[in-house]
DNA sequence: ATTATCGGTATCCTTTTGTATATCGGTTAC
DNA sequence: GTAACCGATATACAAAAGGATACCGATAAT
């Protein structure tokens, strides 16, 4: 494998990292992707995030297009959040993400 | 899926991110797949990396046991580094994460 | 009247990550 | 003599991420 090859490898991975960077968006998305739509939801579902947090990364996966958030006019004002078709070809990279997070735990046995 | 096992799934991401998280550990495993051993080879692949901060992403990469790093005594002193076989277990992972990065650099067109 | 709902935003602060630059000692090369 | 190698560490700083807490308006419920 050449250098170029490497480079542009590089620059893709950068670009997945860009998508869901940070602490909170895969867990987001793995609660997301059981289905609950609703940002209290969503918030009740991860231990420990905080609504300041949640609404940023909920912005930040918009973006990106791996969700979309759709507005009721109810009262009080409802708010959606879904997973796209799109954020769909993630779940099988992010299922193994957690196998392997699964296998890691028990690999660096005495961790917390 | 029940409560439960979402929250198990959030516990083993969790694992999963602690253990490559950060702007450079996926950039900096990808160049050592391709067989860069020496400090300086793999800080040269990766444009824009500061020894400083490469030196702490193969020190915490070396904790979770995904690299080694082997000391021999020449002059001036020379440290090899190696992906374990335990790591190979992440490469397909990555591999679909990089896929997926370059599918998506075409999908938010106009991105930089 | 107060409290709750709803999905946020505002404010302040702390922690973490990352950047830039310099330096280290024991050699070797020029 | 100076510069380079080697893989770091030291220092100072900037930027980003995240935590903690309070608050918003238009209702509805108690």
């Amino acid at each position: 494998m050449n250098k170029k090859h490497i480079q542009e490898k590089l620059k893709y991975i950068e670009d997945f990292y860009t998508a869901v960077n940070g602490k909170w968006k895969l867990s987001i998305l793995i609660v997301m992707y059981n289905n609950n739509k609703r940002f209290k939801e969503i918030q009740n579902s991860i231990p420990k995030i905080t609504n300041r947090v949640l609404s940023k990364e909920l912005k930040d996966l918009e973006v990106n297009k791996l969700i979309t958030r759709t507005v009721y006019d109810t009262t009080p004002v409802t708010i959606e959040y879904e997973v796209t078709e799109y954020c769909m070809t993630l779940k099988p990279i992010i299922q193994m993400m957690t196998d392997w997070g699964k296998n890691h735990r028990e690999t660096i046995a005495g961790r917390k």
